[in-house]
RNA sequence: GCCCGGAUGGCGGAAUGGUAGACGCGGGGGCCUCAAAAGCCCUUGGCCGCAAGGUCGUGUGGGUUCGAGUCCCACUCCGGGCACCA
């Protein structure tokens, strides 16, 4: 395609010249109103493919933008260079994952800045930086002194694949890790831990306060999964020494429990298993424990579909409401992790106990009548209390409350909140992250690495192999240490961080990292923070975004982030997927489409202006033979602005003359247009609404009378400043060329004057029963009596009428009339 | 199974209870040219009609309203999340 100018020299020349000019490096001490802008920092896995051009072509708008609004923007960059993918290049090549990393970074920033996208690089961070693992260090055992990082044995999920274990978050409810897809096993290690359920509470209740996409906030909830019960006590009967504590969030059905159960974990499981039951009980136990995730919930099309496997213990315990012994079970179905890892059980009300009821011919009996079409095993609606005693007759919510009063008078019972929220396993068996900077000294145990030791990092003379084993595990001049309290010999954890750990205070670096000797200092942190507006994948939803709140609440506990706010990100932008054949467009699927292909013809400017055109930024957008005609499309509105503003084929009147007032109107409502796409995020309909002002002008321009010159200036330039947070090299370049190489990033935003939005006269809509009849031009400040009366005389709404006078009359003047016969 | 989204021309989409289809892609026609490319102009939801015009039309069926793509109820399909959490 034949450009009307050099796309790529435009580009580059624009590029040096906004490094060069540091518009965007902002200052701690800048006076201006502050906005903090981000991007959710990307793994550097090479070259950018169109996900990240979409992402940092929406985060450098903000930036732009909010620049031009004047505002002190701080738009920093950096990597998230610890992880996998690194270390696995590294064994297949036999070298160091720094020197992939290193190598991919250097890629990565420089598509980014091809795309001129613009940021303050004195800020960057880098994970796998000594300074940044230092910090993370220190943040670790700031956590550690105050009880928030701990040390436990416990079963946890070990991918094969990864050779490391993983955190609940990171694996599938398929049972499969969330990275290489392998079937996770249950392994029962000791391992570190932070305590992220101290937070779950207002981890919860803080995000009614945040701006982010609804669904996002739900998944949060929905993890997090709070519940409200009570905990009480069964006994156990002839038993006086031994009570099952349960939790249950349905008192109510007290009535209905006819059996108990325990997880195969539970502690007391031993002591209620009497001896002519032992070996069945071991028997489940076993399976159940050595049983996959995948094998205890492969079954599980729907949750009522179970085999329910479980096995008698022996013991009875006394059901409280009724006084009836009833029989305790052991089973897999309930977790030895969640509330008291015992339940009572009520198969009329409950799915699962149904299911297991049927399975082992306990009996049923219903608490809440149905509804009287239902059909099938276990009702868990509302409906009214039968075969309840004193509870008889009310309905659900009410004999909740008695139930509970019921249970805290005669069975130790307490009201309890448990969440569904486990503590974030964060110990990974892994090479390519940041060491924990504990040592383990046989005198004085669990030894935190002094301040002044840090960093900890891995010793570069590694062999990486494929025995998936972490080279740290095995180097001798790593592992052994001094103990730093008695000087005596220790070795050091030879465990690294969850990756997710540098990702949960990057934002807070970014804010400062010029003050020396401190991850920032907490005044600028508390400048800068929260981020304004954060921008990111939906993928992160949980995890990232999760983990990142919990460590700023955490940090400013600690004291490491004293005064600083304690939700980190105030909006949140969920971006939509690029898809090709139906899945997510990756380098892992193959699928690329890459972006540098079009630098030499549609430039980035082309590529930019058209991820924000093709749809909703929200939405996922395919890719499909029909999108390079997009693209040229929309490098197609940049050629025809250049050339007006070259005044090609342009004809030209003298002075001022009154049909010039409807292109000035339609500048303003332009300008009106894009600042509300702009605020709103809809940024397609921002872009349409300048190619219909190009359209106006061009036939303006080039049509009649032509252009009045000073108006058809104001125009081209009102352009140049509302494109260029969208497509700024060649709204820079025009804008430079017609303003003495003025920058046009360092204008103010244009603001529409509202004289010019309101029009003399416009089009009133006639309606008769609704339906559309006249369209009639009256003057917008149209009185009732005289806008009726124009409408009645028209005659297709007289035939609509049929001649009879409406029975009723509405008017939204000026823009519509509705005639009802 | 539960919870969230979504469904509008040939395609991407626009329309924050008031003119459905802005803008763009694609299609059709024309200008320019020896010819083509590029560029420019016109046209483009379906049906009836030579036309003027009429009529139908936002997944399906109901409802609220003077008026519904938009609000409410039920359903169908598609996408996503969660799924033994008691």
């Amino acid at each position: 395609m034949a450009r009307p100018f050099d796309v790529e020299e435009v580009e580059l020349k624009w590029q040096e010249r906004w490094r060069q000019s540091g518009l965007y490096e902002v200052d701690n001490d800048d006076a201006r109103e502050r906005f903090y802008a981000l991007c959710m920092y990307p793994y550097p896995s090479g070259v950018a493919h169109q996900g990240h051009v979409r992402n940092y072509t929406f985060g450098d708008l903000v930036t732009r933008y909010q620049t031009m609004r004047g505002r002190a923007v701080l738009s920093p960059f950096g990597f998230d260079s610890f992880g996998l993918p690194a270390e696995n290049a590294a064994i297949k090549a036999g070298s160091h994952p720094r020197i992939f990393t290193d190598q991919r970074i250097g890629e990565l920033r420089s598509s980014v800045q091809r795309l001129g996208a613009v940021y303050d690089w004195r800020r960057e961070v880098q994970s796998h930086d000594p300074e940044y693992i230092k910090y993370s260090q220190s943040i670790f055992l700031k956590l550690y002194e105050a009880g928030l990082a701990y040390r436990a044995n416990a079963p946890v999920n070990w991918c094969p694949g990864c050779a490391t274990v993983l955190a609940n978050e990171q694996v599938n409810g398929d049972g499969t890790c969330d990275r290489s897809g392998d079937l996770v096993e249950r392994r029962n290690l000791e391992q570190w831990f932070f305590r992220i359920t101290n937070y779950a509470d207002e981890l919860l209740s803080e995000l009614d306060s945040l701006e982010w996409p609804e669904r996002v906030k739900t998944m949060q909830r929905n993890w997090i999964g709070r519940s409200e019960g009570v905990e009480f006590a069964l006994r156990v009967a002839g038993r006086d020494d031994l009570t099952l504590r349960v939790f249950t969030t349905r008192p109510d059905t007290g009535f209905g429990v006819t059996y108990a159960v325990v997880a195969p974990e539970h502690p007391l499981l031993g002591q209620l298993t009497t001896p002519e039951c032992e070996s069945q009980v071991e028997d489940l136990v076993v399976r159940a424990t050595n049983a996959s995730e995948l094998e205890r919930t492969a079954s599980s099309d729907a949750g009522a579909g179970l085999a329910k496997r479980g096995a008698f213990t022996g013991s009875y315990v006394i059901n409280p409401f009724t006084g009836d012994p009833v029989p305790v079970y052991v089973a897999d179905y309930v977790l030895g992790t969640y509330g008291t890892g015992a339940i009572m059980a009520v198969p009329a009300e409950d799915e699962r106990d149904f299911a297991f009821a049927e399975v082992h011919g306990l009996p049923v009996v219903r608490t809440v009548a149905p509804p009287d079409d239902f059909e099938g095993g276990a009702y868990a609606g509302d409906g009214i209390k039968i075969n309840s005693g004193f509870l008889d007759g009310l309905d659900v919510a009410t004999a909740k409350l008695r139930a509970r009063e019921f249970l805290v008078a005669n069975a130790e019972g307490e009201a309890r909140v448990n969440y569904r929220l486990r503590d974030w396993l964060v110990s990974r068996q892994r090479f390519w992250g940041c060491p924990i900077p504990i040592v383990y000294c046989a005198t004085c145990g669990t030894v935190p690495v002094p301040e002044s030791a840090l960093p900890v990092t891995a010793p570069d003379d590694v062999t990486m192999d494929a025995t998936g084993q972490s080279p740290l595990a095995t180097h001798e001049g790593f592992r052994h240490t001094t103990c730093p309290r008695c000087g005596g010999s220790a070795t050091r954890e030879t465990d690294t961080l969850d990756t997710f750990t540098d990702s949960s205070w990057y934002f807070l670096r970014y804010t400062d990292p010029f003050t020396p000797n401190r991850p920032f200092d907490p005044a600028q942190a508390a400048k800068w923070m929260p981020v304004d507006q954060y921008i990111g994948g939906i993928e992160h939803a949980i995890l990232h975004l999760l983990y990142a709140r919990f460590y700023m609440k955490a940090l400013v506990d600690v004291g490491v982030a004293p005064g600083v706010t304690r939700e980190p990100f105030r909006r949140l932008f969920t971006q939509g997927m690029i898809r090709m054949d139906g899945s997510k467009m990756s380098k892992s699927k193959g699928n690329l489409v890459a972006p540098e292909q079009y630098y030499s013809t549609v430039g980035a400017d082309g590529l930019r202006l058209f991820h924000l055109f093709v749809g909703p930024p929200a939405d996922d957008f395919d890719w499909t033979d029909q999108t390079n005609d997009v693209i040229e499309g929309c490098a197609r509105f940049l050629d025809r602005l250049w050339r007006l503003a070259d005044y090609h084929d342009v004809r030209w009147h003298d002075a001022e003359v009154p049909a010039d007032r409807e292109v000035r109107r339609a500048i303003h409502k332009t300008i009106a247009k894009v600042t509300d796409g702009m605020e709103r995020w809809s940024y397609n309909t921002a872009v349409a609404a300048l190619m219909e002002l190009l359209n106006t002008l061009s036939k303006w321009a080039r049509e009649g009378d032509g252009a009045y010159r000073p108006l058809l200036d104001e125009a081209i330039d009102v352009m140049c400043q509302l494109l260029a947070p969208m497509a700024p090299h060649v709204s820079a370049e025009l804008w430079a060329r017609r303003h003495d190489d003025e920058m046009v990033h360092a204008t103010a935003w244009p603001t529409a004057d509202p004289d010019y939005l309101v029009d003399d006269t416009v089009t009133l809509v006639v309606q008769v029963a609704g339906k559309v009849r006249a369209r009639l031009e009256v003057a917008a400040d149209i009185t009732e009596a005289d806008a009726v009366a124009h409408a009645l005389n028209d005659p297709a709404v007289q035939a609509a009428l049929g001649g009879a006078a409406p029975s009723r009359t509405v008017a939204r003047l000026p823009k519509l009339v509705n005639f009802v016969p």
